[in-house]
DNA sequence: TGCTTACGTTAGCAATATCTTACGGTTTGA
DNA sequence: TCAAACCGTAAGATATTGCTAACGTAAGCA
C-alpha cells in the first residue's frame, strides 16, 4: 500500500492511469500525451510497474501498459476504514457542509 | 484532493490521521508516540490541516488536532471511479488472484 | 514580574524525487 | 547484414521533502 500511495500521489502518473485504464497502451503512445520527456514517462511506469498498479504485455518491440485497478485496493481499505468508524459523523458533517455552500453563495 | 493525496503517502502522518482519528489530540501528545522530534510532527500537522485532513481547536496553549475524515472524499472518489467502470473486470481479477494465491507457486 | 509549559517557525542538512541528455539492447524489415 | 523503431537505463542537475537544533511567541501560574 505504501507503494501504491506514494504512486498516486504524483499528478502525472494519475494521469497516466486514468489514461491506460481506458485501453492499454504502448510505452510511447502514453508519453505523446505528455510535455515531458519519453525516459520520464519511462520512469513513472516503472514506479507504476512496482506499485502494481499497471500491468505490461510485450509484443516485439512494443510494451503495452494497462491500469491494475485492483493494486488501489488497499490503500481505498485504509481510507474507508477511517470512515466505517465515524459513517455518522461523516454523514452529519457532509450534510453541514453541504448546507453551508449553498448558504453561503446563492448566487452573487 | 491533490494536497491529500501528497499528505496520506507518507507513513507517519497516516500514523497520526490513525492516532487523531480516535479522539483529539495535543500536538505534544502526538508527538510523544513518535521517535522523531516535536517539530517534525508539527511539520506533520502542518501538512494534514493544509491538506484539510484535521482540524485544529486551540484551548490555552494546547492545541487539540482532530481527524477529518471528509477530507479523503476526493481521493476515495477518484479511486472509485476507477472501479465504477471495471468493477466486472474488478472481480473477476480479485478471484482470480485469490485462487492463484491459494494454488501456490508451483512454478521455481 | 519571572518562570514554565506548549507549540510553531526558521535555518541548514541529508535524502529522495523528478527531470533531461546520452546511451544500450532488442526486434523488425529491406 | 544494416538501419530504423521502440523502449529502458545511467548519469547528472535541480527541486522537494523530512529531519534536527535553535529560537520566538503566547498562555498559565507563582
Amino acid at each position: 500500500m505504501e507503494a501504491a500511495a506514494r504512486a498516486v500521489a504524483e499528478p502525472t502518473r494519475r494521469d497516466i492511469l486514468r489514461l491506460v485504464h481506458e485501453q492499454e497502451r504502448t510505452a510511447s503512445d502514453i508519453a505523446s500525451h505528455f510535455a515531458v520527456s519519453r525516459p520520464a514517462i519511462s520512469q513513472h511506469l516503472r514506479v507504476l510497474s512496482d506499485a502494481e498498479l499497471v500491468t505490461v504485455r510485450t509484443d516485439g518491440t512494443r510494451r503495452y501498459y494497462q491500469a491494475r485497478p485492483e493494486g488501489l485496493t488497499e490503500l481505498s481499505e485504509w481510507i474507508e476504514s477511517f470512515w466505517s468508524s465515524s459513517l455518522a459523523r461523516l454523514k452529519t458533517a457532509a450534510e453541514q457542509e453541504h448546507e453551508n455552500n449553498n448558504k453561503g453563495n446563492t448566487d452573487a
